[in-house]
DNA sequence: GTTCTTTTTCAAAACGTTTTGGATAGAATC
DNA sequence: GATTCTATCCAAAACGTTTTGAAAAAGAAC
């Protein structure tokens, strides 16, 4: 039914040659001709097929992601996705996904797009710290793209958040507000990110020569219903003999974290300062509004697809290594201590 | 340097023709050849190039989605999103998918996918009752199925949850518990899905007799944080003067729900029962456990998949009409009332 | 040893592009 | 008028499959 080169050649009374050359602006073309093309081509609704090309370009102008199996994905994905994509239409490329129902389809996965030669390069997401889907793709020397670290032999492409410098900034930014005990209700352990939390909240401390006291660290089993957790964990913040004035946690228990501060019989903002991480949808509507630090998930999702067209280009993976920074954004569940700064 | 057919044909001093065929099991090839195109195959990974078996066939052996706009997207949409690549990872397709930014972008990325046959058919989600995207894909003829119903002139290919069905049962459910008096506490009306919940609501009070009463429904505004907006709704409905023993909800609010009844004083199952629909993980981890509807999302995904290939075969959509129905599953914020039966 | 089947193999076309390496014409140069 | 140059155009090859129609080899029948 669709209109294809040699029909529109013939049409023209071209030849296949020019048509395809006079669509892609090749100077050698006469200027009359071209706008002749043109018009026939625009008139017949002449549509280049994709799989023509790429046969003959010996490119799939396809991407991949595999999403990790598991439903508790992280909550800002389709952010990323959605990144990832609109870069991508900027393009010829495609988007291609699956997703593992285990770690071992995981796996399997992988390899189909890689050894069959589906996609061009691939975006991972979920790094583990031992990932053996990495160490996979440095051996085969597939194009790929990380967002996250991990520990491998070689040196590979990755965007990550600089989860100490911006735990770091947060907590200095209370400190700033005059806060003197700050707590940190962490993500569960197993995820690299919980660390970089930790150590950045304690960079955080050091530089403003507060105190670092265990007792005001919580960190998520990951077992139980996370509101129920973060509840019941603020509560026990709260309910310290010398309980913390702040709180860093993370937005998707945030609207927990509020309510146990309320239930304790606090004030949020005024009393007790909360920041979250992550700059989710809700973070606008809790009451009152969260100050997050907010990583720019979308533009991480376009840049990790910039870097990952880079490399299938064949530049060098290892040129490609960013943190990115999570800027604070200012609501209202912060405010300085009554004393003022100190 | 993956080895391509005519390499290991040339390697095994057989034509292109033989190995291939042999490959693909042509009853007109030697068990003896078979044995040895196989082996030397294995040998040297040989795997078929996809994109020029997709040229030579015709098809592009993928199909796509493309994810409308706005965050706010239904919440097991992953867990459909799962059985669709499951079903696909049965075949040699592949599943590409964009997300959309804007109404227009959706459109737009619809007539790419279209239009340059980027797939061969498309899944569709989050179906309007007046729906462009659908009205287009009808006129131009490409294959497609929804997932959900809308407003058609001509008959498409849809997989649905039989909304009225499910709320109905649920009710009639609530009702041989001895439940007298029923609360509904709806979706924004925006959805279609929200009018199937109203009439299989009436219609489970119906049959069993009961009254309907306005002041027993809410429905969101889908404007202010569903927790907090689903919270009020609760302790309004418990504070009436006949109040409800028993609750029709979503799960995505049941948390808030659950919370309300608790803060009212009351016992969840034992005083106030209540269903939510969509088994979520979340419905495992309330206190109590939550009974709920159960959409078989990872279920319909699959189907979706063997519908559209039918459909890319050639078979005629009207044939594929299917309403599916929601099993409840029990847990413990269920429960027969102190009166019982009758 | 010829003829007729049956089994096994293969050359060539096709899918729809892009790109290479000429060809052809007219204009410019001498 | 022969030569060079430039501006246009095009035939053909290539990408790696699948499939068609025919050829070659092997067996069976006489």
């Amino acid at each position: 039914m669709p209109v294809n080169l040699r029909q529109l050649a013939q049409l023209l009374g071209l030849s296949i040659t020019t048509v395809s050359r006079a669509l892609a602006d090749y100077p050698d073309v006469s200027p009359a001709t071209r706008r002749r093309v043109r018009k026939a081509a625009a008139e017949h609704g002449y549509r280049p097929n994709p799989v023509a090309r790429r046969l003959q370009r010996g490119k799939t102008e396809a991407i991949g992601i595999v999403l990790p199996p598991g439903q508790a994905f992280f909550r800002n994905f389709l952010q990323l996705l959605a990144g990832v994509s609109e870069r991508l239409s900027e393009t010829e490329y495609d988007l291609t996904i699956t997703v593992a129902s285990s770690a071992e389809q995981e796996m399997q996965a992988l390899r189909r797009m890689v050894e069959e030669r589906r996609v061009d390069g691939l975006v991972m997401v979920q790094s583990k710290q031992e990932d053996p889907r990495i160490e996979f793709l440095l051996k085969s020397g597939f194009p790929f793209v990380v967002y996250g670290r991990t520990h491998a032999q070689r040196p590979y492409a990755f965007v990550d958040m600089d989860g100490i410098k911006v735990f770091r900034e947060a907590c200095e930014h209370l400190a700033s507000l005059g806060h003197r005990r700050i707590g940190l209700l962490n993500t569960p352990s197993g995820l690299n990110f919980s660390q970089y939390c930790t150590q950045g909240y304690r960079e955080g401390l050091l530089n403003r020569g507060l105190p670092w006291d265990d007792s005001l660290i919580r960190e998520r089993s990951g077992e139980a219903l996370e509101e129920e957790e973060s509840f019941r964990q603020t509560k026990e913040l709260l309910a310290l003999p010398n309980p913390p004035t702040a709180l860093l946690c993370f937005t998707e228990v945030a609207t927990s974290v509020l309510q146990a501060i309320r239930d304790s019989g606090l004030k949020v903002g005024s009393q007790v300062s909360v920041i979250g991480y992550d700059d989710l949808d809700v973070a606008q509507y809790t009451t009152p509004p969260l100050t997050t630090m907010a990583p720019p998930v979308h533009d991480v999702g376009q840049r990790l697809v910039g870097v990952l067209l880079e490399i299938i280009g064949g530049v060098a993976p290892e040129q490609f290594q960013e943190l990115w920074d999570a800027p604070l954004v200012h609501r209202q569940s912060t405010a300085p201590t009554s004393s003022g700064e100190g």
